[in-house]
DNA sequence: CCGTTATTGTTCATATATGAATAGTCCCGC
DNA sequence: GCGGGACTATTCATATATGAACAATAACGG
């Protein structure tokens, strides 16, 4: 017989996982005075190698543009990002990554990457495969 | 050769997965007037059968105390929990749910358990014990 | 051209969460 | 007994997120 009892359970541990994953990934970046958040941003911004309009980068992080805003705002008193009138279009804000937002970008995937390091050490490459197997199922369904 | 590409991309499906879920949950428990947190809250007084304090139901739900503050004054104004001084400690302030916070809970469990059943109608039995033995060699780590 | 429609960023109200600071209360060692 | 340390809930500041309402601007159809 499987195990039926498990299916509940197995929904939250998955939450349960991701959240601690979180906390960790969170707790790192603290140490370089990132966020996951702020971290998205910049990094879309280096990666765009161009300043890119908040409504483009709400897309890119799948959020609301008024969390951009705040967001940006952050950002822009962390001195991570400056705000820069588009001139092709007179709604558009565009967030430019500045020199230090550059630096702390690397330094913030640099975190992640040792963060990517313990996940990847703490799960034996079968278990790793699966988890990725049966993500890909969730996600499909 | 194996496929080293993959391991970062797993971390990343994996916090992917479980935002996806937690917004499914919280749309479906929406249609009750309710979100995770309040239902964890609710859950946890009818299943002690009596008033929790303050403080226990933040140590059961992994928060800090100021944040069961603002979730039991937000369920109080729902009218799903009432605030009881405790006799026996001064210092401590007791949730007690409601006759409405009762019948609330069953619907948000009823409304969550719909939930579980899609998530395990979209995952094969065999993904599904592969996750679990993923998660579990997670948590241990 | 010009009016309608769409898009853009911001503001506001709200929900959730953390952590520091505070006031009240309890309890233990002496 | 009582004084100091531990515990209680609350308040405040802050971070993150959503969604509604709004003003400015763009784009498009006729």
């Amino acid at each position: 017989m499987a195990t039926p009892s498990t299916a509940p359970e197995v929904m939250f541990s998955l939450l349960g996982a991701a959240h601690a994953l979180e906390d960790r990934i969170e707790q790192q970046l603290g140490q370089v005075g990132l966020s996951m958040s702020k971290l998205g941003v910049l990094t879309q911004l280096v990666e765009a190698g161009e300043p890119l309009a908040l409504s483009e980068l709400a897309a890119r992080l799948s959020c609301v543009r008024s969390n951009m805003t705040q967001l940006v705002d952050r950002l822009e008193a962390d001195g991570l990002v400056r705000r820069v009138d588009d001139p092709a279009d007179r709604r558009s804000v565009l967030a430019a990554v500045t020199r230090l937002g550059e630096e702390r970008q690397v330094a913030g995937a640099h975190e992640l990457a040792k963060v990517r390091e313990e996940f990847t050490a703490a799960l034996p490459v079968a278990d790793r495969v699966a988890l990725a197997r049966a993500l890909a199922a969730l996600g499909k369904g």
